[in-house]
DNA sequence: GTGTATATTGCAAACGTTTGCGGAATATAT
DNA sequence: ATATATTCCGCAAACGTTTGCAATATACAC
C-alpha cells in the first residue's frame, strides 16, 4: 500500500513517450498532437495522477501557501478571524499554516523561521503580548516574503496593517448608554499599558465629554477579568447606588459586574445598565444578554488575506502599505436597556 | 529587497568549491577537512543560510508536515484539540496545514487532496457532519500516508481513532447529582440520530439504572439549544416540582434551563441541581458556576499526534490500530450542590 | 526530385538538495 | 624507489516538474 504516487515519469515510461510530452499534453500545449493528449490524459486520469505540488513550488518558486503566526487559537476572536483568512485563501487557492506562539517570543522567531524555509508565498502575524524585538519581522521581508499584520500590529514596521478601532468601538458603546439615559458611568479598564485598555479607556472618556458629562477617575475600576471583579466587589457596591450605567472592557467582566450586583439586590439593566466589548460568544448566555460592541474578526481576518494576496501578485506597488481600520459595531441586546424591568419571556 | 534565498550552490560558487562539498561541511560530514568546514561553517553563517525545505522535502520524500482536517475551528473544543496536537507537533519538529471543512463535504474532500498534494506526512481528520462517502479517506491511505481520526470518527475504516467517552461522561454527571441526593432527575437531550446524542442519553439511562432509580420518556426533553430550551420552556416549568437535578446535554442548555427555572422562582442548586455536559467556556460565567464534564479536548489532541507520528515514523506496524479513549471529567462547580443556597461571596 | 514550411516530439537544463562513487593528492609502509 | 592506505574533494544522478531549443517527421509547393 505504501506505493510512491504516481509520476510524469511513470507516465511516460509506460506510454513510450518522453516526460517533456507528457507533461505538455497535461495541460493542452498546442505543440501536442490531439492523439497524444488524449492518449494521455485518459491514462493519467486512469491512473489518478496528481501533480507532485513539492516539485512544482521548487520549480516556481511558488508555494500557495500563506503562514499564520498568532498567539492562541483558543481565543474566540483569533478563530475567527482564522476563518476569514482561511476562506478568502480557499477562493484563491492557497492553503494555510497556522502557527500559535502562545505569547512566547521565542516561539514566534521559530515559527517565522519555519515558514521562510518553507517559503510560504506570504504570512500574515498578530503578535505576541511580549514581543519587542522585530528582527525576526525584518528577516521576513528581507527574503522577499510579503507581511501583514493584524490586531496586534508591530508600529515600528512599515507593512499593512489591519486593525480593530478599540477607541471607536469604547466610544460607540458608551454613547450608547449616554442614549439610553444614563449619566453617571462606570468603567471597568484594562491596564493601560496595554493598547486595548488604553484606547478603551480613552474612548470612554471621549463619549462622555462629547455629551458634557463629567470624567470622574474613581467612577473606573482596574479590573479585566472576572475573578478581579469579584475581588472588587466591594468597591462595585459602593458606587453601585450612584451609577446608572457600567462600561466594561470586555464581555466576561461585564457578566461579572452583573451578577455582583443582581446578587446584591439591583436589577438589570432596570437600574444599571451595562455594556460589553466583545471578545466571545458569552454575550448570548448572559442573563440578561449582553449588549456589547462585536469586533468583526470575521472581517479582519478576510481584509488582512485580501491585502496579503495583493502583494503576493503584486497588483500593488512593493512599497505601498495601507492600514485597513474595522470599527466594532454595537450589538443591542438586553443588558443596556436602562429602566426596563428584564424577564425572559 | 526580493533578493532570492542564498542558496548551497551560491557558497558553493563564491567559496570556490563544489555544493557537494558544502553540503556535508554543513553537516559535519567525516569527509571534510576540519579547515573546509570551518570556511564554510563561518561563511554559511554570515550569509544567514537556511536551507530550502522544498529541496528537501522533495528529495527526502519526507515534508515534517501534517494536515489537519476539521469541521470548524471557531468551536472551542476544536480548537483546544489543535492547540494539542500543536505542541507536540512543534515538539517533533513538524509543522501543521489546518484546513476548516465547515460542514462541508465537497470541501472536505479537496482539503484532503490538497493535502496529499503537498505530500504531507500524516493526516488527523475529524469528520464533517454530512460525510457518507468515504473514498477520499482511502485515497489518502493508497497515497501511503498514515491517518489518524478523532472524535468524529470514521467507523468504516480501520485506522488510529482518539475518541471522548459520551456515554461515560454522561454516566459520570448522572451519577454525580445521584449522589448529590436527586432522585428525579430530567435530561435534556439532543436528537437521537446523532451519535453524542445517542450516547449521553445511554449515559444518563445507565447511571439511573444502576442506581434503581426509574427512567421515564417524559422527563427526557429534546432540546439542544438555547433557543430550544426557552421554547420548551412551558414544559420545563411544568416539570419543575417534581424534579430534583437536571442534565443536559451540553452547557449551553444547562445554563439556558438555569435561567428559565430562576425566572421561575426555582433557586438553583437549592431546589433543583445542574449539570452540563462541556462544550466551551460558559461553565465558569453561568450564575451559579456550572458543574459539567469536561471533555479533554487538549489531550484527545496530543495523543491523535501521537498517534499519528507513531505511524509516521514507523514505530509501529502499517496495519496495526488503536483507539484511545478519553473519560470526560467531572469539574464540580457550584449548579451541582442540591440543598445549598447559593449566593456569590 | 529538391526545398521549405509545419507539425510533433525529445533532450537537457533548471529549481536546491543529498550521496554513492571515483579520483587526486598526500601520507605511510616496505 | 614502489606499493598501499588515507584524506579530502568533485562528478553526476536523483527527487518531479517545466520549458527553450533542437531534431525528426510529415506535408506542401515547385
Amino acid at each position: 500500500m505504501k506505493s510512491h504516487p504516481i509520476t510524469i515519469k511513470d507516465i511516460a515510461r509506460v506510454l513510450g513517450i518522453s516526460p517533456s510530452t507528457v507533461s505538455r499534453a497535461l495541460k493542452d500545449h498546442p505543440d501536442i498532437s490531439p492523439k497524444t493528449k488524449n492518449l494521455v490524459k485518459t491514462f493519467a486520469e486512469k491512473v489518478n495522477y496528481r501533480p507532485n505540488a513539492l516539485a512544482l513550488s521548487l520549480r516556481s518558486s511558488k508555494t500557495n501557501t500563506i503562514g499564520i503566526v498568532i498567539p492562541e487559537i483558543v481565543h474566540h476572536f483569533f478563530s475567527t478571524v482564522i476563518s476569514g483568512i482561511e476562506d478568502v485563501a480557499y477562493g484563491r487557492g492557497y492553503n494555510a499554516i497556522i502557527c500559535q506562539t502562545n505569547e512566547n517570543y521565542q516561539r514566534e522567531v521559530i515559527d517565522l523561521q519555519a515558514l521562510i524555509d518553507n517559503r510560504v508565498d506570504g504570512i500574515l502575524v498578530s503578535m505576541s503580548k511580549n514581543t519587542h524585538e522585530f528582527t525576526h519581522f525584518n528577516n521576513v521581508k528581507e527574503n522577499g516574503i510579503p507581511i501583514v499584520f493584524f490586531d496586534r500590529i508591530c508600529e515600528a514596521l512599515s507593512t499593512d496593517r489591519v486593525i480593530a478601532d478599540d477607541f471607536e468601538g469604547a466610544r460607540i458603546a458608551t454613547r450608547h448608554l449616554i442614549n439610553q439615559g444614563c449619566k453617571k458611568i462606570m468603567h471597568l479598564a484594562a491596564p493601560q499599558h496595554l493598547l486595548i485598555g488604553k484606547n478603551r479607556k480613552e474612548g470612554y472618556y471621549s463619549a462622555l465629554k462629547e455629551s458634557k458629562l463629567e470624567c470622574e477617575e474613581r467612577l473606573i475600576l482596574k479590573c479585566d477579568t472576572r475573578e478581579a471583579v469579584f475581588a472588587k466587589a466591594d468597591d462595585v457596591i459602593r458606587l453601585a447606588s450612584e451609577i446608572d450605567g457600567i462600561f466594561a472592557v470586555n464581555d466576561s467582566t461585564a457578566i461579572a459586574v452583573m451578577q455582583v450586583l443582581q446578587r446584591n439586590g439591583y436589577k438589570i439593566p432596570k437600574d444599571i445598565a451595562v455594556v460589553g466589548f466583545g471578545d466571545g460568544p458569552n454575550a448570548n448566555i448572559a442573563y440578561p444578554p449582553l449588549t456589547t460592541v462585536e469586533q468583526k474578526g470575521y472581517d479582519i481576518g478576510q481584509a488582512a488575506m485580501r491585502l496579503l494576496i495583493g502583494h503576493i501578485e503584486e497588483t500593488v506597488e512593493d512599497d505601498e502599505f495601507e492600514t485597513k481600520i474595522f470599527t466594532p459595531e454595537l450589538v443591542e441586546r438586553t443588558s443596556s436597556q436602562y429602566g426596563i424591568d428584564f424577564t425572559y419571556k
